[in-house]
RNA sequence: GCCGAGGUGAUGAAACUGGUAAACAUGCUUGUCUUAGAAACAAGAUUUUGAGAGUUCGAAUCUCUCCUUCGGCACCA
């Protein structure tokens, strides 16, 4: 009987599903485990290989798991809302939500081929009212909380109004918009003033991590900095708290390493300096002093080398800083302002781009260096973050190189204040050797400096030791229509939390997906996009801080609403919730996801408490995997789950990547026309040139080593370039790629039916031109096919290089790519996607097959119960080291030996099932099923590895000489050293080797070596 | 610039606490079978761990220096 994988996989997908063999209970005496994948966003692309791979490992991890008598929770979803869907909404029309779920429904083919044992009663999409109604709950137990730095943890607001109404004394007397705007500082879902990343192409607001290099990350499109007021989430106070609970935590160095990094934090100290008395021009030192005093303008810096406080010769201010038009002079305003209009004007990304390009300008006015009564001009300039600590530095050129361009630069003195500094070449960035030119400072190390200079500052009253963060508050107000509405409505221009009773706040239908005329967002279209609240029966009415005591923390501040008082409609809020909102809690709704009272019901959270294991991409290193702590962290303060860290351990798999097809393209007329000459072709065709010119890579290669040779040419080869269009759709290949960096014909036809707008561009090939679809033959009776060379790239729709999972499930089964994935390398490690290998395992199932066709209940030989448990071994190692790969060759080993030996025995053979199941799980069921058991294999006890029956009794030892080995020798193990060493030392094949000679030492390693020493 | 992970045959890779480098697979060559191809089966070949130094009886593995690839952060004071 052959083996048909698509009868044996379809047979046992419709049996997993019909008898929901993977659905997890929510109360057992089996200890949990709870294996999460990252929940994908469902694209119109569909799969390719690439998505799997973490969900073949997390599915094998799973299945392992059952085996071993866990009751594993494995569940899967999709992270529905986001860009894509809508971006594709308003270049057609349909509604996100259609397109989106036709692609859930194509994900979700897809996944089933695979054979995966998610537990799909559980799934979750976070763009399902059902789900998102409780995000808006979050939010609004966010927006109704703040951080207590006393205690460490956030509170309900009403404990911060409670504390106003006994500490402050005007508190009574505020206004309720007064109020509002105070604990609006405190909140943690927030709506704030700030500066944000604004795009707009995409017409939105953009996190930090949403932007790359000042551009978006999704669509790459420009981002400027942008006064605004925003919804935002306080994450800040949760830094330190982030920060610490990495070390707690199991995850890879290098995530925890970005994560440091982005929190970035730095212990320094602030200072502040007085400005000095606009009137007063001149005096000396002391009288400067005495002077300021009667200021009371003061700008703080924030530094990490207080040390240095004796090398400062200028103050730097950032441009947004709120004193630079407060103190610039009458006769620098002129300058000032067309300075601060520059900078304002220069998106985030021009300022990047040129970092190394130094502007500033001069205020006209000075601070008072608060050690030595020294003038100190005040400058702006762009190199000065405004987001980053007090939005000024004390520029100290002798010790930070930034400062010291810019004192270069501008001509502004430099003092070295560390021993054996070289001002004149750069800037003393080190922290170590010892003070001078630093007053009280001078001998000392740098460490006991800063100790000192922070005590002094302290001591004086002119600042403190400080610790500062480079993590900023997330922008969560999104400009966009497909996402959760954000539950707040606006009375009087005050924000108001909607009761939780009427959530979901439902997304409205609109005309549009688009902004209105006036710039508000799609919300905007809806008609009656109001909310009426209910008359709130227990309010004691005006002025009421009585918190609710219902337990449900509705809004504290919604007093006005009277009993008896008319309805109302207000306005909503009309941004939406990012995409990150949905999944950071995601994990936590798996637990209970029917559930609709609560967003996890207590016991459902105490008995699966955090993912054991959470696997997925590196890329959400910063975004989510921060969110999703931030949002933990809050969730265990406000007592609604019992964890400080979602997930113990968390593995990133590596990416499959993509093979695409590239030829250079050059872009200059004069280097084309030098280039061809280089290689003799005729280039009487140029006139007719407008760039792109695309090169077949063969006559690339000859090109390149010529013009190496050519000064001018190789000068100018830089303009040949790989830019982003040089790419071709694979299926243009006329023979398949064996390597990357093979060449391979391609098909021109087909590349212009996937890009007509090819057709316009200019293909040149050893004998040949094309020249907007025109053949020109150059008669040399060279190639005339146009090559591409393949270059590893991202697999994606966009780039025609997308291998599809469907047909590799077609032509070879689920189970042959589920092992091929594995197959391919360490499932952390990124790596080019090639079919060609799959054949090997192909084969391989094939014929463990084989194996199973006439199977007996004989007893099994010492030698096959050896390679039993050897097999046991080593793939219960690997699986508990998701190293799958050595697991595959494990089971290749095995089968091997196993056919050489002609073993069909039971008792060898039906463990082996096991095994194997948690790898290829349709044909171990099958195999499972032949030897007469009813009941799925997923339950069948994992089998257990006896020593006993691989222990050897003689091994065969590597004689070596002076390292090298020479030749084999069997001997028992029992042997003691000083044995073996006579025995080799017997040999006649060890004189040989020692020529006559005596060895120095003979070392003996039993079971591992024997090396002599000449 | 800072941080993290890497660099082993033609290719994907393996090698546990230093102990036979290249298992397993792809590709390649040859043969058997076949009308032919695919498949299946059988046989076979290649290399010395990025470079250099050190420790060691012995280094892919440990230490140092350098080169290089990928990823993250980056005017963060």
């Amino acid at each position: 009987m052959e083996y048909n994988h698509k009868e044996i996989e379809e047979r046992w997908q419709k049996f997993w599903a019909d008898t929901k063999t993977f659905t997890a209970k929510n109360n057992s005496d089996s200890p949990k485990y709870y294996v999460l994948d990252m929940f994908p966003y469902p694209s119109g692309a569909g799969l390719h290989v690439g998505h799997p791979l973490g969900y073949i490992a997390s599915d094998i991890y799973s299945r392992y798991k059952r085996a071993q008598g866990f009751n594993v929770l494995h569940p899967m979803g999709y992270d529905s809302f986001g860009l894509p869907a809508e971006q594709y909404a308003i270049q057609t029309g349909q509604h996100p939500a259609v397109t989106t779920e036709q692609n859930i429904k194509r994900y979700r083919e897809q996944l089933d081929k695979l054979g995966f044992s998610f537990d799909w009663d559980r799934q979750v999409k976070t763009s399902d009212p059902s789900y998102y109604k409780w995000t808006q709950w979050i939010f609004l137990q966010l927006f109704n909380s703040w951080y207590n730095p006393e205690t460490d943890k956030a509170e309900p607001i009403d404990s911060l109004i409670k504390k106003f109404e006994s500490e402050r004394s005007d508190w009574k007397t505020l206004s309720e918009k007064e109020k509002s705007d105070v604990l609006m500082d405190y909140r943690i879902a927030y709506l704030g003033e700030a500066f944000v990343n604004w795009c707009p192409a995409l017409g939105t607001v953009l996190a930090n991590d949403e932007v790359k290099d000042g551009v978006s990350e999704r669509g790459g499109y420009p981002v400027e900095r942008k006064l605004m007021k925003q919804w935002s989430m306080r994450i800040t106070a949760y830094a330190e708290r982030l920060l610490t609970g990495l070390d707690s935590i199991d995850w890879s160095e290098s995530i925890k390493e970005a994560q440091r990094n982005w929190i970035g934090k730095s212990e320094g100290c602030s200072i502040r300096f007085k400005i000095r008395h606009p009137e007063l021009v001149s005096g000396s030192d002391n009288e400067m002093l005495k002077q300021v005093q009667h200021d009371d303008t003061t700008i703080e810096v924030f530094t990490t080398r207080p040390d240095t406080l004796f090398g400062i010769t200028f103050l730097t201010l950032a441009p947004e800083h709120e004193l630079v038009s407060k103190i610039t002079t009458e006769e620098n305003k002129q300058q000032v302002e067309a300075y601060l209009n520059y900078a304002k004007n220069r998106s985030e990304r021009d300022r990047q781009a040129d970092v190394k390009k130094i502007t500033g300008q001069f205020t006209g006015a000075y601070a008072i260096h608060p050690f030595t009564g020294k003038q100190i001009p005040i400058w702006v300039g762009d190199y000065v973050l405004a987001g980053y600590g007090t939005g000024a530095v004390m520029a100290v050129p002798g010790g930070d190189q930034r400062d010291w361009n810019f004192a270069k630069h501008f001509g502004l003195p430099i003092i070295p204040v560390i021993e054996g500094s070289d001002i004149e070449k750069e800037a003393n960035e080190s922290k170590e050797g010892k003070m001078i030119n630093s007053d009280f400072l001078n001998g000392l190390q740098v460490k006991e400096a800063i100790k000192k200079i922070i005590a002094e500052i302290e001591k004086r009253g002119l600042g403190k030791g400080k610790i500062n963060y480079r993590l900023r508050d997330a922008a969560f107000g999104r400009q966009r229509y497909w996402g959760e509405p954000i539950p707040i409505y606006y009375k009087d221009g005050i924000p108001f939390a909607v009761d939780e009773k009427d959530l979901p706040i439902v997304l409205p239908e609109v005309d549009k997906f688009l902004p209105t005329e006036d710039g508000e967002p799609p919300l905007a279209r809806a008609k009656d996009w109001t909310y009426t609240p209910h008359p709130q029966p227990f309010s004691k009415g005006e002025g009421s801080r009585e918190p609710q005591t219902s337990g449900a923390v509705s809004d504290s501040l919604s007093f006005g609403e009277g009993r008896g008082e008319a309805k109302e409609a207000y306005p909503l809020e009309t941004t939406t919730m990012p995409g990150w909102a949905g999944s950071s809690w995601y994990y936590l709704r798996y637990m209970d996801p029917h559930n609709e009272k609560e967003f996890v019901s207590k016991a459902a959270a105490d008995y699966w408490k955090d993912v054991d294991f959470y696997l997925g991409g590196s890329e959400h290193a910063t975004g989510h995997l921060l969110y999703v702590r931030f949002w933990t962290k809050f969730l265990k303060d406000r007592g609604f789950i019992s964890i400080e860290e979602p997930a113990k351990k968390l593995v990133n798999q590596g990416m499959i990547q993509g093979v695409s097809e590239f030829a250079w393209v050059t872009v200059s007329k004069e280097v084309l026309g030098k280039l061809l000459s280089v290689v003799n072709i005729s280039s009487d065709f140029i006139e007719q040139y407008e760039g792109p010119a695309y090169l077949s890579a063969d006559l690339v290669g000859e090109v390149y080593k010529i013009a190496m040779k050519d000064p001018e040419v190789n000068t100018k080869y830089s303009f040949l370039k790989q830019v982003n269009n040089s790419t071709f759709p694979i299926q243009a290949r006329k023979q398949d790629r064996n390597d990357v960096n093979d060449l391979v014909a391609l098909d021109l036809n087909v590349v212009f039916n996937v890009w007509p707008d090819r057709k316009e561009a200019v293909f040149i090939s050893q004998g040949c031109a094309l020249i907007k679809n025109r053949l020109i033959d150059f008669e040399n009776g060279k190639s005339k096919d146009f090559f591409s060379r393949g270059t590893i790239d991202k697999m994606s729709k966009s780039k025609h290089n997308v291998v599809n999972p469907d047909e590799l499930v077609e032509k070879f089964g689920a189970d042959t790519l589920r092992m091929y994935e594995m197959f391919l390398g360490p499932l952390e490690q990124s790596k080019p996607w090639n079919t060609n290998g799959i054949t090997g395992v192909s084969g391989f199932l094939k014929k463990f097959w084989k194996l199973y066709l006439n199977t007996s209940e004989e007893k099994a030989s010492a030698a096959e119960l050896k390679i039993l448990h050897n097999t046991i071994k080593k793939i219960t190692d690997d699986i508990e080291k998701l190293s799958f790969n050595t697991s595959v060759s494990t089971f290749m080993i095995c089968v091997n030996e196993l056919t050489d030996l002609k073993c069909n025995k039971r008792e060898i053979l039906e463990p082996l099932v096991i095994l194997i199941a948690p790898f290829a799980p349709h044909i171990a069921e099958e195999l499972w099923k032949n030897f007469g058991n009813n009941e799925s294999v997923t339950f069948a006890k994992w089998p257990e590895y006896k020593e006993e029956y691989t222990v050897e009794n003689s091994f065969s030892y590597p004689v070596s000489f002076n390292g090298k080995t020479r030749f084999f020798h069997e001997l028992d193990v029992a042997l003691s050293k000083e044995d073996v060493e006579k025995e080799v030392m017997a040999l006649e094949q060890t004189q040989k080797y020692l020529e006559g000679k005596q060895p120095k030492k003979v070392i003996v390693v039993p079971k591992k070596i024997v090396n002599i020493v000449v």
